[in-house]
DNA sequence: TAAATAATTGAATATTATTCAATAAAATGA
DNA sequence: TCATTTTATTGAATAATATTCAATTATTTA
């Protein structure tokens, strides 16, 4: 055996996906040439990040899924990107947001279970510059990446 | 002109994207038809749930991001999953969980400006069922959908 | 350990994306 | 206004890719 499943799950969340031209064309009536310079033109304006996969998650090890509210300590206040953008490095992070309010980060995490999680909080969540987070843990997802459950 | 692009961005939301199965077959060493087979396997499985694009939403008028808690009636707390697949046909709402805790509904939101939030809050959020709101305006994304910006 | 099932692979075929050149439509600016 | 430039559309040809198929190998099952 080969395993080639994780490896094409870890490519397909970022990208290695592309547009179906002929298949679009076809439902909007349209040359498939016309299409294929529209999308071009998304792509070029970068306004299309990257083409990627939407998972059921439960199947793929990352059923149990949470938002964090993160508190930084006040030296990292100031600078709540730099935290951030190091956080970003973490595959099991599906987002990061900088947020009015009580609270400085949002996350959005995707684990198998919950002592998965209680790891992931203390090796990646618990350090330098983050003094508070509260978890809010989703017991059913509904729609996730605009895509519905 | 034809309008072509905002049909685009519509269907790319949530698929009308294949993966690019001989670009993984180079970049993994292994043959195109056993990359085929694997991605194959998966989507028989539902593991994989579609293909989509992931935007820079600032270029495509939904650079307005929310994540809204929402708590629910007493006669509609019990069966939070109505309002929510209710919720989830909203083209606006990207995500939608059931969470633990003080609140029972967090919606992550995505329209142009605050302008345009305060009319989707008053016309999709604003309805029986929903007593009490508490957003989070996200003033910087750093990653989405596993995609970091 | 035999039989059944699942996974890998090369060769052939079907489908699709891309390039190119021509035309048409829209925007620009004196 | 209208000449000029830029942007968008499109068909035909080509390049690249996905898919099917059949054979082989590996793994699982009873």
């Amino acid at each position: 055996m080969k395993e080639i499943t994780p490896k094409l799950i870890s490519l397909f969340k970022e990208g290695y996906c592309t547009p179906q031209i002929a298949r679009i064309a076809r439902k909007l009536k349209e040359p498939s040439t016309t299409i294929h310079y529209n999308i071009k033109k998304l792509e070029k304006e970068k306004a299309i990040k990257t083409y990627k996969a939407v998972f059921d998650y439960a199947k793929i090890a990352e059923g149990f899924c949470t938002f964090v509210l993160v508190s930084l300590s006040p030296d990292e206040y100031g600078d709540p990107e730099r935290i951030g953008k190091d956080l970003a490095k973490h595959p099991e992070i599906e987002s990061i947001d900088i947020i009015t309010g009580d609270w400085e980060l949002l996350l959005k995490v995707r684990v198998k279970n919950q002592d998965d999680y209680y790891h992931f909080v203390k090796t990646v969540i618990s350090r330098k510059g983050i003094v508070k987070i509260n978890s809010l843990v989703s017991f059913k997802q509904l729609k996730t990446e605009f895509v519905a459950l």
